[in-house]
DNA sequence: ACAGTTTGGTTGACAGTTCAACAACCACGG
DNA sequence: CCGTGGTTGTTGAACTGTCAACCAAACTGT
């Protein structure tokens, strides 16, 4: 980008490259795969699904929309359209919230928790073909540790929820 | 899905889910952090920029399409569409194949290739500072080699380049 | 009390992806 | 030959995500 004398590039080793390229290809095809299969077998997208498992956490089933696009990493106007989606299939329901007029509670209904519960078994399967007892115990905790240091670094140590 | 007591559901356990999460949340943020930063850098996203690191590798800088779709893991049809934009870009032409009537080569034009190699550094620099970096060489390595194993177990063994 | 700023959320236009249908071509067995 | 089936690649419609603009309500300081 820069001057070439000064600014060396650092190039990543031959070993660096092939094990970028293997998490790279191998997360972007796990991740399809789980979609499809979600897709297929339950008629969500992961998206949907993750909205429903993030709010089947809370007590009263119910997330402010902006705390709900910081847990997924969404943009505030991507989790808009997505939940004026589900609100049309009838999964949530969205309220104006009392503290904060500016805020809206979105809640999960119990249609969506019905949808939650019947896509879960078949969801967690998948991801245990494909990912959890692919590994060893050891290499797949390796992966989750390393990956929450990278998302910490991520999110500047903030954000804490994933 | 199915019945109840016949077939009991493999839950995930409590270190399992958080591994889980912290994979899926480090993950997500970080294709996210870098296909951002790319963009801002040098207006490619990180598929074209894909698209361009694999014809640059091969020794007449073309491919077929199809190989192109296998390697990326991209659809036919996804691959047409973001050829089609490049081509009007000017990184990249189409000429038919001589040996299969039916197929396409695509190459690299020379502009493809100065903007890779004007892209090139400060996305690896982006790889560096938010994976590479980030963790030890040893968890790098490990991450890299579970995520192999995933990608072999997802294409059945065959599909070898990535 | 009130202008200025920040935050929460929505909207609409645009860009990129998916999906099904299609056309062109190869390959192989009657 | 001819036809059948599989492969290659493209197309257009529907869907999803991004981006910038926007409104409304909440803080902030004077």
């Amino acid at each position: 980008m820069t001057s070439d004398t000064s600014t060396e590039v650092q190039w990543l080793t031959a070993e660096q490259q092939t094990h970028w390229r293997s998490f790279r290809g191998g997360a972007a095809r796990l991740f399809a795969a789980l979609e499809h299969e979600l897709e297929q077998q339950t008629g969500l997208s992961t998206h949907e699904y993750e909205v429903l498992v993030r709010l089947s956490e809370t007590p009263d089933r119910t997330l402010r929309m902006a705390q709900l696009a910081d847990n997924l990493a969404h943009s505030r106007s991507r989790l808009t359209h997505t939940i004026r989606r589900m609100e049309e299939q009838g999964l949530v329901s969205r309220l104006p919230c009392v503290e904060d007029a500016r805020g809206v509670n979105c809640t999960m209904t119990e249609k969506g928790w019905q949808v939650l519960v019947a896509a879960a078994p078949s969801h967690v399967q998948s991801v245990r073909d494909h990912l959890v007892d692919v590994l060893t115990p050891e290499q797949f905790a390796a992966l989750g540790d390393a990956m929450e240091t990278v998302r910490l670094h991520l999110t500047g140590g903030a954000c804490h929820v994933e």
